[in-house]
DNA sequence: AATGAATGAGGATTCATTCAT
DNA sequence: GATGAATGAATCCTCATTCAT
């Protein structure tokens, strides 16, 4: 009995075991047969529908980055005033589902994947871009031209955040890095508008 | 042309490899053997001088680690006001001899091998936590009760700066570096006292 | 040709080659490679079966006990009396498929192996209480309370004749080696029922 | 200061560091590296000396079988009738000296070493003769033709016992040994001589 | 669709040995 | 006499990847 449709449910399972997997060692020295182990699967299989490692790395990356596009994107619907757009987009960042110690441990290895990876790269540059063009679009009205400056130092500000998680054990505590960030840019508001 | 004393010579010759060797890959995933002809010797010296891979790239780490603190201090010894020191702290940072793309990807790095290797987080931790009591004895005098809490923030800061770096291709200039870090800063001051 | 089932037969095939590949080289230092060469397949496979060199190492030895204590069972159904049942095992060590140069020479490297990995030396001193209950129990009806005592130097008598083999260039002589221990306890036969 | 007649103290020390260290590995599996240091000297010093492992090997055994020798000669010494000679020899095969966790480990290995190297065989056959000598010699008085053939077993048990010695953690018995060889003995002489 | 079988390539590590001082 | 320096060779082991079923 040839199920069918499976595919779609093998390529989730390989990437949400491989999060798990680059989250419980921390790198990306994992193997292809613990990922697909993980996901239920011999590893044969698991290069049948991903055709290699990197791919299989690269999806991962596309699905973190689409849970974390879809949190923003839903944070921003109910947002009606520009400083709840901003308030939305920064939260997104650290909602419990995406400040989690796995996702957090796959971020930063997904910087040492760029390095190497163009795919990679690139994904990450787009995640940037539109991290950016998104904060510039909320802050504009706030702050006009101060805005793209501004939205930058916010998005290292996020990745900071993030990188130095990484290195606590403690588990991570979204609303405490929430107002790390908005209490910086509660600072760029006062200033623009005393 | 064996000599005496040769040790300290190759120990450093292959810390300078590891760095420029992980600088070119972007990752750990270097082998003992690149960086040891990197360094213009065999791989079982570099085994035999350093016992592991481990061990080699955590005495990589202390060599950044040390560099870095000594430009700091010596950033902070012409400092007279406080705010020259915390200018001082954030140059340092943003030297060109630290902030550069070998340099970066190494931390980088850094942060991926902290996951895994004890000795690694604890160097990391250790940075962090020099970093932070600098930065809020500078602060201190400005901001009062409100350093720490800024300190915190600005060393997030700095480590974003640098993690987005990584993904740029462009020479790393370092006085915008800087001055990003400094325009949140003055902020902060400003505030404190208007 | 892959087919299904290949398990048992590529670890038979490795632990008939280790066998070979120690008495060739009369040492445990083979290589794995080696082992799986002459076992018609390569070194990953062989580390796939068995996990590492130890254990087809005492695999290895397993087998050899195996066929030896089959042996030993095989010889003792035909026997009626006491004495046929010490012959026969007396008989099953010298054996023309158990006292061959292959196996003396791997005998004499498992007292080695036995010295390091407690697995071996597991397995070894198994084999000697089996053979000295073996011996007690068909030597008590023939001399009662003597016969632990006999039953030890008999088989203590069997090693040294084993070893002795191993420095012996000429082909094992079976029936000589059986009948060097045989005369021994035809001794203390002699002395018990005279 | 060029100390003179280093030469034999530092043989001596590496011989010594060899049967230490063979018996506290259980195994040929040393480095001469160990080897070197626990003789306190530097490795190349022991090649210097000895001009590879296998002669550093070949010493040892050299001297562990002159040891014996020794032993040996000095028991027979003072041995009077036919049956003290066949004691004394008995004896010094298990004197506290040589029967020692050390060295039997030494002795077993030494059989392996004489699996693939010429000279170790030719000192274990050179061994084997002496003793087979010297007890037929001792032995004929007592049993007449029947001599070589006891001989031959007597330095077969002594051999199983040493064998089996290695297996046990208990620390050897000199005195039980050496009955167990003699009780043996003892029944030949009975017999020839009732 | 799925997997066991199989391997080539590569890498860390160890070690005997040599050499210049 | 003595040693630190240095290396080539060898070996175990891992893993991504392929293939036939």
């Amino acid at each position: 009995m040839p199920k069918l449709g499976m595919e779609p449910i093998r390529r989730a399972a390989l990437v949400e075991a491989t999060i798990h997997e680059i989250g419980a060692h921390g790198t990306l020295d994992v193997t292809v047969g613990a990922i697909a182990k993980r996901a239920g699967m011999s590893s044969a299989l698991a290069h049948h529908y991903f055709g290699g490692k990197e791919q299989i790395f690269l999806a991962a990356m596309r699905h973190t980055l689409t849970l974390y596009g879809a949190d923003v994107r839903s944070a921003l619907v109910p947002a009606q005033t520009s400083l709840e757009r901003v308030e939305a987009i920064v939260g997104a960042s650290f909602t419990s589902s995406n400040f989690r110690p796995d996702v957090i441990a796959a971020w930063l290895n997904f910087y040492v994947l760029a390095q190497t990876v163009p795919g990679a790269k690139r994904l990450l540059t787009v995640y940037q871009a539109r991290l950016r063009s998104n904060l510039i679009y909320a802050l504009r009205p706030l702050i006009g031209s101060n805005a793209p400056e501004v939205a930058s130092r916010t998005a290292a500000l996020i990745d900071g955040v993030y990188l130095r998680q990484s290195l606590v054990k403690a588990v991570p505590d979204p609303c405490q890095a929430t107002r790390q960030v908005l209490n910086y840019l509660d600072l760029e508001l006062e200033r623009a508008a005393p």
